[in-house]
DNA sequence: ACATTACATTCCGATATAGGAATATGTCAA
DNA sequence: TTGACATATTCCTATATCGGAATGTAATGT
């Protein structure tokens, strides 16, 4: 099997930068896609295709208004996404808790050692 | 041009469900590859190609011990990630806000309309 | 009706996967 | 040394991309 289609899911989407710039730009105002082809530099059919992938997976909302089509990001949808990088917070937190306390322990020990280059720790 | 390879980036790597599975498995503990192997039920091969990658782009370290390797999970190389999505924070919780002022809004109007079918209204 | 504007879609080619099977490498034990 | 164990790598195939170019489609203006 190949690589899991990018319209399955938001982590596949957001793998492609283009499709976060498309995003963030997204983010505080509808836009027609002509605006987001001139803001970001990228071909018309390729913002359109971006764009088709995102709102297949709910990223994008979209408005029709005459003949101009209005996208705006689903802020909502990428909710999931922080709350699974969220899961690890915990970890990091204790990782860095771990590098502070010894680098205090250090300071304390042998302040004169602080400004040669420290030894590769295992964490 | 194709997709930007797995290896480039923490979002292409966690793209993949499996190597997600993998990442949650190493957040607390040290693990060899086979613990991996039949915790999470896939095929070894599978394993540790799935932990190249995420050793690639930087998001496992490894440790060798005897004939075991120990792979854990690197919180630290997820923090961009969570980070990244937390940027559309405030636009999630102003969404909330709003369906939450519209909610209250009609409450005092009209409470009776509370149980019928909200209209889909545009946001 | 016709030209124009605003997007979307299709066709194409190159490439990067993921998974399965088989095999290779490296480490310890008798 | 030989063998068992732990992990990595290679070979293979099917498929899902992305980008570019060309074309299709729908709404508006004259």
């Amino acid at each position: 099997m190949a690589r899991a289609s990018t319209t399955s899911d938001a982590f596949n989407a957001v793998a492609e930068p283009r499709r976060r710039e498309i995003l963030s730009y997204l983010a505080g105002a509808e836009r027609p896609v002509g605006e987001i082809v001139e803001a970001l530099g990228m071909p018309q059919p390729s913002v359109s295709k971006h764009l088709r992938v995102l709102h297949n997976v709910g990223l994008v909302h979209m408005r029709c208004q005459g003949r101009q089509k209005l996208y705006r990001t689903n802020a909502q949808a990428i909710r999931p996404l922080h709350e699974w990088a969220g899961t690890f917070e915990r970890y990091w937190q204790h990782q860095l808790n771990r590098v502070k306390q010894r680098a205090e322990a250090m300071a304390r020990e042998s302040p004169q050692a602080m400004n040669v280059a420290a030894p590769k720790v295992q964490d």
